[in-house]
DNA sequence: TCTTATAACGGACAACTGTCCGTTTAATTA
DNA sequence: TAATTAAACGGACAGTTGTCCGTTATAAGA
């Protein structure tokens, strides 16, 4: 059976529209920018823009594409270069290496997460390689923690989840500005946490 | 000074919404539900609707409110019956509680938690009474548990803050449908996890 | 009780989201 | 190269959000 390829004007319409809300979220910010502004100016129809991202969060997240892909390859030459500190210090600097990602790209990230409403929907953080990338690092790192226990332990899936939620950015900029505390304290108390382990 | 006091009829509008919105959000759910929809069947005005609640995420913190003061109630008898068990299993006791929270009332969190942008903004869930106490709960038993620690610790405020984010309801039910997990198997594992403890 | 100030009301409106459907266009096949 | 076919297009539309502003109703004071 023939595969028909991807036809060159989507393929184009997609570049379109990547390099559009590019242009438009640097000059307005993200939140203001609407899917309809964003296609008007693309010059295509609204219709060939939903029919690419789902919703503003799919675009969003899209666009944190080649983000997430340099984010990995540091996460993985870091874990490379410091392959021999203890688990817990690998797994705060991952944390680290997030809670700058949040830093960065907040504006995308609130948007994407404001919109992931449905499971196992086009656009879910939580269909991301960023995020299934780092979950599986981070439970890795938890297991070796907790892997010399003889007695029934949590999920090391759970924790890493339960570690990344924590850092998503609404509740990660809630309590950065209740505290007070600056993106470094934030970190150190990250790294601290990190060092607990099973009584 | 004299104090004018609330007028009869915005009184009487709130209780109407409150009591519109339920009626809605039981037949058709709270998602399909609009504000419009709303508005319309109360039989006042659009306006009127958006001068009590600033979204509809607001509006469902607000239906919440009871059953916040319910589970605060049973928290704190909970906590009070406990007293004398160790901290970290106390802490797992809350969490417990929260859980079923989250899978009682998962339509009108996941609504209130996907409206959630601006920070310091009405309706942001941060705010609402029920995550306040308990993360201030959370906290004094997290500082039980590091306390006889002489080397710089955490702070207690930032880990009952993450122990609550890590229990969204967009990330709770992801992990649990991913792990295909029983509520009790989830409530289980975080448990364990509490149990962690300064090395 | 009547007046008055003002809080609250609600219809209408502008803008946005997401979808439908008739039309166009690119790739495949002859 | 022409015909075919199905993927992709885009204008238009219905429904939703959130706000504006002229009108109404209520509580306080005379």
């Amino acid at each position: 059976m023939s595969v028909r390829r991807e036809r060159r004007d989507a393929l184009e319409n997609r570049q379109l529209i990547l390099q559009t809300a590019h242009e438009l979220f640097n000059e307005y910010g993200v939140q203001p920018v609407s899917m309809h502004q964003i296609a008007k100016t693309a010059g295509i129809g609204q219709a060939t823009l939903y029919r690419k991202y789902a919703h503003k969060g799919d675009l969003c997240l899209d666009m944190l594409h080649d983000y997430g892909i340099k984010l990995m390859n540091e996460i993985n030459d870091y874990l490379v270069r410091n392959r021999d500190n203890p688990a817990s210090e690998r797994l705060s600097g991952i944390v680290g290496f997030w809670i700058d990602a949040i830093e960065d790209k907040a504006e995308l990230l609130i948007e994407s997460e404001s919109k992931m409403k449905c499971e196992n929907d086009r656009g879910n953080f939580f269909q991301s390689p960023m995020y299934r990338f780092s979950k599986e690092k981070m439970s890795e790192l938890l297991a070796e923690i907790v892997g010399d226990n003889q007695q029934p332990s949590f999920d090391p899936d759970i924790a890493a989840h339960a570690i990344i939620c924590s850092l998503s950015p609404g509740g990660y900029f809630h309590i950065k500005q209740e505290k007070g505390y600056t993106t470094e304290q934030i970190k150190e108390h990250y790294s601290r946490m990190c060092k607990f382990s099973p009584q």
